[in-house]
DNA sequence: GCCCTCTTTGGATCGCCACTCCAATCACGC
DNA sequence: GCGTGATTGGAGTGGCGATCCAAAGAGGGC
């Protein structure tokens, strides 16, 4: 239901009918709905951690580490307004741990790495975060994907340039612009700067 | 309303208690309620934008302007709230502009400087985004900041430091830990990871 | 001073929501 | 076959955002 017609699709009425139950019998195996949200965002991501690289080296398994988050949540853009919401999850943990053993294996100080770990998780969650906010814009519109994109550019292009020359800039990128690649080219810069702490 | 309360505070009946007036009043001035939280959010950066500093060199200007966006943030964390659901208000177009300035300033090349400013972006959003969940959860908990800092502290000890070293261990120096520090280590790393790219 | 028009206001009302509560039913050890 | 705790269904509660419209105000033309 939430893949499919997200958050606001979920309502408790809508899966009792779904389920062919009442209200008891939901109530009875989670606290409340946001528990039931966090259970099934935890679920998302336990499936893709469990694929988790480790042999490779440091810098392709925090990639694909990285990648693999991001994919799932864009696959799954609930998932990501979920985790902006209750970070620290179980699940988010295991993302945690992973990323903190690889910049070990990558060479980075001990004292540093808390604060290395912090700001990719931060940023990671921050992207998936944005993208699910525009997923939510996409399907809210009732439009399809294709006049969504027309109708962001055609606002986008009503910008000052004289007062905004940057973002003007930005929109005439915008047609060769894809999420994934400039997630990818985040994660380049962050692993760049990390690298400086060595 | 939102400052002492939170989000859940602002219900558009206390707001006409309040204000002494009706449903009809408030409504003819906004759409819905999400259009008052935007507005809202709006405010409160425009405020911060406007003392943007531009002739200090890149580098700690793009901090300044980073830290400012920050600091408004942990003031009102609201505000992160609503920017991690709509990103791309009028208020952060300002922020995107001054970053995007700043980096050209700083000498990253055309071809990656607008890659560059989505990443830094969403990492200060990320950040925020994150700093507002914790904060709802303070205000929520109905405890003073102390008992709750060790209530959170008692729950992060329970990890098992056999499936979870890193993040075990990471507890252990959530005593020394302040966010802003760790914000601003965040956006030094991206800015060393930027450098790079010159 | 009066009327007309457009703007602004108040509040009753609607429909939907999460959530509570409790009687009824089920599963299963003894 | 009985008893007890786990599980279920669904009516009911209170609060929410939003709508709607009659009433009140503001201001211009004559």
């Amino acid at each position: 239901m939430l893949d499919s017609g997200g958050e606001k699709a979920l309502t408790l009425r809508a899966l009792t009918v779904r389920l062919s139950t009442g209200y008891g019998a939901i109530y009875h195996h989670v606290a409340d709905k946001s528990d039931l949200l966090a259970t099934a965002a935890d679920e998302v991501i336990a499936g893709v951690m469990s694929g988790a690289v480790d042999d490779a080296d440091p810098r392709t398994a925090l990639r694909a580490l990285a990648v693999g988050l991001f994919d799932a949540i864009d696959a799954h853009p609930w998932v990501g307004a979920e985790f902006s919401r209750r970070p620290w999850r179980p699940a988010l943990l295991d993302f945690y741990e992973g990323v903190g053993r690889l910049l070990d294996a990558f060479g980075v100080p001990e004292k540093v790495r808390f604060d290395a770990a912090g700001t990719l998780v931060n940023y990671v969650l921050g992207v998936a975060a944005q993208n699910a906010a525009n997923a939510r814009l996409l399907t809210g519109s009732g439009t399809d994907r294709k006049t969504f994109l027309e109708n962001a550019a055609e606002q986008w292009a009503q910008v000052d340039p004289g007062r905004y020359p940057f973002v003007h800039a930005a929109t005439t990128h915008l047609g060769e612009h894809d999420d994934r690649e400039q997630f990818l080219v985040g994660v380049d810069i962050f692993l760049a700067g990390i690298s400086t702490l060595r």
